[in-house]
DNA sequence: GTGGTCTAGACCACT
DNA sequence: GTGGTCTAGACCACG
């Protein structure tokens, strides 16, 4: 019964993200960071809902969108379970796909005046927090 | 007459961000990249709304956003024209912003599979796209 | 439920102001007064069309700008609140502030002929009527 | 033949307000003030658009307006010449005006996070300055 | 239920 | 010519 209780999300109402999207990125950033990993089960939609109160729909459709996005298995009458990460992408779909989502960051980091420096060196930060030596 | 005529835009109508989105974000990347610099004058709402075929009162909520954003200036009668970047935040402030977006690169990269080192090597080529050296 | 039942707008289509500024006019002045505080909700988009009988997208684009301005917050799915009036402005630049808009209100009173002994009156009254003793 | 050079108007593009209203609004001003006073000519069309770096028609326009509201007359081949202000309204609408942009005052005041007190001091000033004592 | 996006088309305001 | 406002109505996203 591995139940992981030490998984807690926090929901910013004001963020402009939607709920599901918020709850989305954060099982994601939990399994880029190794926290969770393939195997892992998530806490049930009303248990998830209670803890951070909030709609049991909305828990319901971050799941669903996890499980297109094959990052977790929905086990009926289980639960849900954590997938091994896929990488099934070409490498020059890769390659392309990362340059759009890169430069989306680099300008966002350009607008609020970084220095490329400071740029590396949060990247190098945030590398290391996601354990990608 | 500074006309921009080598502005040009790509909608994609299957990308699931809002068109008056897609059309800010090119926006922005152009002014990242020096390709747009303050001063600058934007096609005219109409102009903009015929070439990329799309009703004017998308366009106009999209220069209306960027307005908001204080990334373009709309003198009535006149245009739209690229104002200066500003950059009030404090070192602080910036540092956690930039980690926040770096986070979601890279869990987006890990996500698809990518190595440290092409995270490293795609981030170099963005930032020289964008003048960052 | 707090459901604002007794926050009724005038528009009068004759008055020149677009009427999207003649609503958020109206919330900010319930706001001044106390009428409508922090977190208290507003009516739906909807709701408010029917009421006063405008397009549902110009009610829309009232709440945007208000957004904007940082007098309400979206919440998507739940409705328009609002928020913590924010003052952040340095002394100097208030009184800076409060005198041209000071200067823009004696010049129309003068314009009217009104004496300062009416202007200071009228003002009290306003004073007292918006709760700054 | 006196004509007026020392009326310097400023127009500033980025204020949002059109700018036959800004040179509305200084017009009013200066004869609010007393600087300017019945019977003085106004610089011409074309002087005032040089001056002011400004196209002809908006200047147009600001004469034109002032000459409904009976601000200016225009005697035709001799140029714009300032009339005595009128006051023919009636007490109890102007009561009912001015209560009207008080009120826009104060809510814009508030919003600032000024204090009544504050608002007194500056109304003063402005009234001092407008030589309403 | 909530708000957001987009269209088509009319009319107005500003320069 | 420029952008701004408003309408009517369709469809989508969020909770």
């Amino acid at each position: 019964m591995m139940k992981i209780f030490a998984l807690h999300i926090q929901i910013d109402p004001h963020s402009g993200l939607p709920i599901y999207r918020q709850i989305m990125d954060q099982i994601k950033y939990y399994q880029a960071s190794g926290a969770l990993q393939a195997g892992h089960q998530l806490p049930s939609i009303r248990e998830l809902s209670k803890l951070l109160a909030v709609n049991p729909a909305t828990i319901s459709k971050a799941y669903n969108e996890l499980k297109h996005e094959k990052v977790i298995e929905i086990r009926k009458g289980k639960g849900a379970f954590l997938l091994e990460p896929e990488t099934v992408i070409s490498e020059a779909m890769q390659r392309d796909a990362l340059k759009r989502i890169a430069r989306q960051f680099i300008v966002e980091a350009k607008q609020m005046g970084a220095s490329s420096g400071l740029v590396r060196e949060i990247l190098e930060q945030v590398l290391n927090e996601l354990s990608m030596h």
